[in-house]
RNA sequence: GCCUCGGUGGCGGAAUUGGUAGACGCGCUGGAUUCAAAAUCCAGUUCUUUCGGGAGUGUGGGUUCGAUUCCCACCCGAGGUACCA
């Protein structure tokens, strides 16, 4: 019988589905094992290929832990709400929850067929009512807690008040907003209620703040910094701008040294703890105080080296810092308030340009230096950041580079402070290898030495202390998108009060439509029953509004990192409703014990994820406050796209500057004059391309095609226009490409623009420029590969285990569907060695008494099953499921070879290959008599005797290079193996009469002669 | 710039503490089987060679009897991050 894969992988798909082979129980005998997957984002296009690499590889951990006797939680869900389907929603009033039904609809066909042993019982759904009541609820703790500095964990914020009552904010060591005030117990009790929530809301953990947002016109929404890349959004490269809104935040700088000293006790990839550390961008140093002469404002700066004080000879602050219009003298103002304003006005694109202009402007005011008294000169420059550390910086132009620069351009005095170094060029920034001078009481100190005493004297004169900054910012939490969890808040005169717990979930309104209201309010300002009535505790008519009990509800929805925040833990106890997750669930399956998921979650959901576990452990929701003990990042599968080059005829503005540095990659800016053409700006990397372009042929080419386009440069309303090129890096369907590169240029005019005149493609020697590269799978670059079809042709085993060959799971691979005939005929072997009856029938020798043969035919077979079972347990704790593929074929071509057909090789050998390719495993495990699913089978004991040798292959190398093998018995000793070797003849060719130096013998392994 | 990872045949990749470089698979070449094709099977496949051998893991050094592996310097590629004081 041939192996028939199609019926054999859907008879087992269907009977794992009807007895839930892969449930598992919250309460068992067994010790238990938490595997995770990131699960997905249901999209419209439904799974590629790239997508169930890490779900092979956890499943295969899965069930190879199932072999071992664990109870295993393997679950899947999705992460439901997002962005796609709310632009469909917007583009065709399709509700996103329909489409998003869909869409799950097809994503679970798609893993269903793949053979994945997920418990589907405990599925979640992000935009679940079931589910994001608890995203609620979380998001209600978070507002009724407060950081405690002191006890170093969140504790209740009524606490808090009755501390305020008795003592007020004395002796209160908060994480709180910068600019939270002190009072005593007499006036908070005095404060109104309104003042008393306006004051809470600077220490709650999640609070409202008018935040400097990243704003995205385009999609009418915040981004947060890791959806921006390169100063566009990351879905659908659309322009941000930096705007104030009134917005929820979450406190995660709270637990920034806990969420960096975490990462020592989690097995997470270097690379990921790297990116999360440095996103956590801790440093110490200190703060000073500098005061401002005739004045009584006082402006502390950050600085990692108060060591260099001695040589700050002026002050800067961003242009947006609070005081600077308080300290500017009149003579400066208008230069200064000039400065601002054109800080202000100047775009993204100036920033991402890398022009690196040095401005700035004198306030005209002066500090004084804490030790020396001297006049500070008080500058406003753009290299300072209103967000980090203070928002402004004692300038050491020795020191550091940007000071440096800034002072040589503005004039300002750079003393020296560095014994023995030369600051006439640059400054000198390292600090370890040179010794203060000039410094008063700190000349003759090293960095450590002078740090250390610098700040003992600012502690003692009161005008600076240690500090510890953070890079890292709170999180904006606010989304002015339809498609997500609504907040459990309303209003009451300005101040958010939370809907109570127990009428949990707030369930997202209907809206006729997705997009912004016309006063610009989120979607949600278009549902007509968004109010919250107090006295029923139920959601009513915004009509109601005037009623005293009814308040508006908030309008924001929470992003997409809440509902993947918590998801890991609810998979504990999914269907809990009375609470979020049982205690005795929690407590028994603890934690993830192994998590698979890709790196570009790094400083997105792995970073918030953390912080709200940790959150959740203060709350004493969970024994533990990291949530994934090891962490594996799947590489990313490539596939291989094929582009062209498109031209278009344009105008663009003559404005070079904005071009000047700017990297120019796919999209490149191309201009034409009466005998030139190039590309504005320069890049090196481009030169190839700029040849091609420059070469007579397509020069005339590009000529001819606009030669009726007479004028090269024109004037429209005072700008200077000039004719360009607009050249475009288009992708096209590989399969349109015939022979070598010919392209049919109809085939691609998609574009609606077309039009042979104004827009052309780039040819060359008649054949289109068609360029090849292999990059991330995506459908808008015609490059993804469905797994359906491989399926349908190769198999779920076939894929699963080529996916696995392909290489290490964490390196990034190029697709390539050839290769996958080499698995396949890997099975076809396997259910060969199985099948070696007449006709091919299934056949097999229940021979197995005395198994324990050393010697002959038998321990042969036992000698080649030992060794795989050996290698393929190493290689699945190491998560190098590549290797073991290859060793089920060295295993399965030496058990053919030696016609082995022996139950006792070939029942483990089922198993063995089980987590790989478990249907296979199935049925042969049946054919072999077994009635029973083979996934909790014991999995095959290695047995070292199997493998002993008596006799080894010796490699026998001069000065190194290996140049013969002998066969000699491995009990040999050193002068033997000398000795027997020197006398081969081989080796005497090998010195032609020269006498060796020195023989160099390694029993078990090597000779080495150096002569 | 900084941080991280990587660089091995035509391709994907293997080599566990330094010990036979190129396992396994794709592709390619030749052969068997077949009326023929598909499928399958067998042999070969780093380069070079005067067929003895010689060279070879990004480059140049070093340590060692011996280096893809360890050390130093550099080059290239990928990803992340960037006026962070």
């Amino acid at each position: 019988m041939s192996y028939r894969f199609r019926e054999i992988e859907k008879k087992w798909q269907q009977y794992w589905a009807k007895n839930q082979t892969f449930k598992a129980e919250n309460n068992s005998g067994k010790e238990k094992y938490y595997v995770l997957d990131m699960f997905p984002y249901p999209s419209g296009a439904g799974l590629h290929v790239g997508h169930p690499l890490g779900y092979i590889a956890s499943d295969i951990y899965a069930r190879y832990k199932r072999h071992k006797g664990f109870n295993v939680l393997h679950p899947q869900g999705y992460d439901s709400f997002g962005l796609p389907a709310e632009q469909y929603a917007i583009q065709t009033g399709q509700h996103p929850a329909i489409t998003t039904e869909e869409n799950i609809n097809t994503y679970r066909r798609q893993l269903d067929r793949l053979g994945f042993s997920f418990d589907w019982s405990r599925e979640v759904r992000t935009s679940d009512p079931r589910y994001y009541k608890w995203t609620q609820w979380v998001f209600i703790q978070l507002f009724n807690s407060w950081y405690n500095i002191n006890s170093d964990k969140a504790e209740p914020i009524d606490d808090l008040v009755v501390r305020f009552k008795k003592e007020g904010s004395a002796g209160v060591n908060a994480a709180c907003d910068e600019d939270t005030p002190t009072f005593s117990a007499p006036e908070w009790k005095q404060f109104s209620d309104k003042e008393k929530e306006r004051l809470l809301l600077k220490y709650r953990l999640t609070y409202l703040a008018d935040t400097e947002v990243n704003w995205c016109p385009a999609l009418g929404t915040v981004l947060a910094n890791d959806e921006i890349a390169n100063g566009v959004s990351e879905r659908g490269g659309h322009p941000v701008v930096r705007k104030k809104m009134t917005q929820w935040s979450m406190r995660i700088t709270a637990y920034a040294q806990r969420l960096l000293d975490g990462l020592e006790k989690i097995d997470w990839p270097q690379p990921l703890k790297d990116a999360q550390s440095n996103w956590i961008g801790r440093s110490v140093g200190a703060e000073v105080e500098f005061r401002i002469q005739n004045s009584e404002f006082r402006i502390p700066v950050f600085t990692t080296r108060p060591d260099t004080i001695f040589g700050a000879s002026f002050m800067t602050l961003a242009p947006e810092h609070g005081l600077v219009p308080e300290i500017t003298t009149p003579v400066q103002k208008a230069e200064v308030e000039e400065y601002i304003e054109a800080t202000a006005r100047r775009s993204e694109r100036d920033r991402l340009s890398g022009v690196d202009l040095i401005t700035g402007a004198f306030t005209g005011a002066y500090a004084e230096h804490p030790f020396s008294k001297e006049p500070i000169p008080i500058w406003i420059g753009d290299y300072v950041l209103a967000g980090y550390g203070t928002g402004a910086v004692m300038s050491v132009p020795c020191g550091d580079q940007r000071d440096y620069d800034f002072a040589k351009h503005f004039n300002i005095p750079i003393p020296n402070i560095f014994k023995g170094v030369d600051i006439s060029e640059e400054a000198f920034a390292d600090k370890e290898n040179t010794i203060i001078t000039n410094s008063d009481f700190l000349n003759g100190l090293s960095y450590k030495e002078a740090t250390k005493e610098v700040i003992a004297q600012l502690e003692k004169i009161g005008r600076g202390k240690g500090k510890i900054n953070f890079r890292l910012r709170d999180a904006v939490f606010s989304r002015q998108r339809y498609w997500g969890e609504p907040f459990p808040v309303y209003y009451v005169d300005g101040m958010p009060k939370m809907i109570p717990e127990e009428h949990l979930p707030l369930v997202l309104p209907e809206v006729e439509k997705y997009l912004p209201t016309e006063t610009g309010d989120p979607p949600l300002g278009n549902a007509t029953t968004w109010a919250w009535d107090t006295g029923q505790s139920t959601v009513v008519s915004n009509k109601l509004m005037d009623h005293r009990k009814v308040f508006p509800l908030e309008l924001n929805t929470m992003p997409g990192w809440a509902g993947s925040s918590q998801y890991f833990n609810r998979y504990m106890d999914p269907h809990s409703e009375e609470q979020i997750f049982s205690r005795e669930a929690v407590n028994y399956w603890r934690q993830v014990d192994l998590y698979i998921g890709g790196i570009e979650h790094a400083t997105g959901h792995l970073l918030y994820s953390r912080f709200w576990q940790k959150f959740m452990f203060d709350k004493g929701l969970v024994p533990v406050d990291e949530y994934a003990k090891k962490l594996i990042n799947q590489g990313m599968i490539l596939g291989t796209s094929a582009y062209i080059y498109e031209v278009i005829v344009g105008t663009i503005a003559v404005d070079y500057s904005a071009f000047i540095g700017k990297p120019l990659k796919d999209n490149s800016d191309i201009f034409i004059s009466s005998d030139r053409i190039g590309l504005i700006g320069y890049e090196p990397n481009y030169l190839g391309f700029m040849e091609t372009i420059q070469s007579k042929k397509i020069f005339d080419l590009i000529k001819n095609k606009i030669s009726d386009l007479a004028e090269y440069y024109f004037n429209e309303n005072g700008i200077e226009y000039q004719l360009g090129l607009k050249v475009l890096r288009r992708h096209v369907d590989v399969s349109l490409i015939k022979g070598e590169n010919e392209l049919d240029i109809k085939s691609i005019s998609s574009n609606p623009n077309f039009r042979e005149d104004i827009i052309f493609y780039l040819n060359d020697n008649g054949r289109f420029k068609v360029e090849r590269e292999v990059e991330k799978m995506s459908k808008s670059k015609f490059n993804v590969v469905n797994p359906d079809a491989i399926c349908e042709e190769y198999g779920a085993d076939s894929l699963r285990m080529y996916e696995m060959f392909l290489g290490p799971l964490e390196q990034a691979k190029p697709w390539n569907t050839a290769g996958i005939t080499g698995v396949h005929s890997f099975l076809k072997k396997l259910w060969r060695l199985y099948h070696s009856g007449p006709n091919a029938q299934f056949y097999v020798t229940e021979d197995s008494n005395g198994a324990g043969a050393d010697h002959g035919e038998r321990g042969e077979v036992f000698k080649t099953l030992h060794k795989t079972i050996k290698k393929v347990e190493e290689d699945i704790q190491n998560f190098s499921f590549n290797t073991s593929v290859s060793t089920f074929m060295i295993c399965v071509n030496g058990l053919l070879a030696q016609k082995c057909t022996s139950r006792a090789i070939l029942e483990p050998l089922a198993i063995l290959i089980s987590p790989y390719a478990p249907h296979i495993a199935e049925e042969l495990w049946a054919l072999l008599g077994h009635r029973e699913s083979i996934s909790t089978a014991p999995f095959p004991k290695f047995e070292a005797k199997y493998l002993v040798e008596d006799r080894k292959e010796y490699p026998i190398s001069f000065n190194g290079k290996m140049r013969f093998t002998m066969e000699l018995p491995l009990d040999m000793d050193k002068e033997e193996i000398e000795a027997t070797v020197m006398a081969h003849e081989k080796t005497q060719r090998q010195l032609q009469g020269r006498i060796p130096k020195k023989v160099i013998v390694v029993p078990g392994k090597i000779v080495n002669i150096v002569g």
